[in-house]
DNA sequence: TTACTAAGTTAGATTTGTCTAACAAATCTG
DNA sequence: CAGATTTGTTAGACAAATCTAACTTAGTAA
């Protein structure tokens, strides 16, 4: 069994994987925020519990193995924010902190209870991919809203960030997952956005706002 | 904030306390499943940061602090037993392991939320008292159903042990919180009893299952 | 291409919570 | 009450996870 320390580092390896799978050793040690000679040494524990290759100087990965704990580890995070939002009430904005902690929990059938009574969902509250039991996790093929053009119009599908602050202001300007988008106008200095959706018909967007929203182009008939 | 460890060390202080609220370094010791020198340097550092009195070779006592932080994680643990019997559909003999995990949660908002949902309940599933926000808890006053006596009518109110493997033989005894009981006899040898409830006129109890029976008394009209 | 800077590693210290071995105090028992 | 047993403490070691300081390697830029 890996210790929860260990189990922080899976998951962060996970999230800073890029499209080659690969991550620096310092970008771990800030998301981590932890010394760089720390992430290091745990780097040569993991990789001789066959979770991580490591060679020195080298980008990390997670091997195989590595890959399905993380995405375990994940699951049970996901499973929670959605169990805390479905059966309990919170808002999306509250259950990140929460999740972060019970998602150390070592019961399966505590997990599996949890599933079992929101019906085997695939998504979470912030519309992230829920892994199978196996580690699989599927994203759909969202864009960012940031990438989409004026005159476009899409549906908010998931938000990339998931701390309180981001969500809050979210919530702020009623904006919600299935929400559909139209897209007004692009600021060409700093791609600030002018947005329309439900009685909303005039919302200015930060660039940083729009780079954390995921949403799904709406096909023109 | 108190860790993880010291956590443990005050609940079981706080359950192993007698009426004095005094606790040996060896029954602490054997209850943790830690060595005694250990305990000793634990109890140290508890009393550094008063919640343990502690004096070389003298009975061990928790502070009021003690006793309120102790309680708190116990209202914790209880409230999630409560939880995972009343919302999620557990049986009362597989939530105590899950809850001992739970119970360590830093997280006011959701032990307030569960306490809500679940109606400020009073009692947990195996009829142990949910100590109040403030850490107070009252037992009522019950008896050891290994104290009465033949002829007597009880209602069985709580159980001490909360084991798997003991409430799995109540549950295979169809005996559960609320039942009638009548004690029909007492092996004086023993102190085995032979008792009636339900459809069961006449079921055998070791006086080991019967000293981990509390019982409230029918008062004889 | 050399020198600077950023990234990564090594070495060694620290804290927390644990252990064993050895010693000391308290208690039981004949 | 004196020896034996149990209980408790002291001393010192160890593993996990962290840190700082110093050094090395890799990448960048003049």
């Amino acid at each position: 069994m890996n210790s929860l320390a260990e189990e922080n580092y899976l998951k962060s390896l996970l999230s800073l994987s890029n499209d080659k799978g690969e991550v620096n050793v310092n970008d771990l040690s800030k998301h981590l925020d932890i010394k760089m000679p720390t992430v290091t040494s745990m780097m040569k524990k993991l990789s001789s519990k066959r979770l991580v290759y490591y060679e020195s100087y080298k980008p990390l990965r997670l091997t195989e193995k590595g890959k399905k704990e993380a995405a375990l580890i994940v699951r049970k995070h996901r499973l929670t924010e959605m169990y805390l939002v479905e059966k309990m009430g919170f808002g999306w904005d509250q259950v990140h902190e929460i999740a972060e902690q019970i998602e150390h929990i070592q019961s399966p059938e505590f997990f599996a209870k949890m599933d079992e009574l929101l019906g085997y969902p695939k998504l979470d509250p912030h519309g992230s991919p829920i892994p199978d039991k196996n580690g699989k996790m599927i994203w759909k093929d969202y864009s960012k809203l940031s990438d989409c053009k004026a005159g476009d119009t899409v549906v908010l599908s998931a938000v990339i960030n998931t701390s309180a602050e981001f969500l809050q202001f979210l919530n702020s300007r009623e904006l919600s997952l299935g929400l559909k988008v139209a897209i007004k106008s692009v600021e060409p200095f700093d791609h600030t956005m002018i947005v329309s959706y439900s009685r909303r018909s005039s919302e200015t967007l930060s660039h940083k706002v729009c780079e954390r929203l995921l949403v799904e182009k709406v096909v023109k008939v």
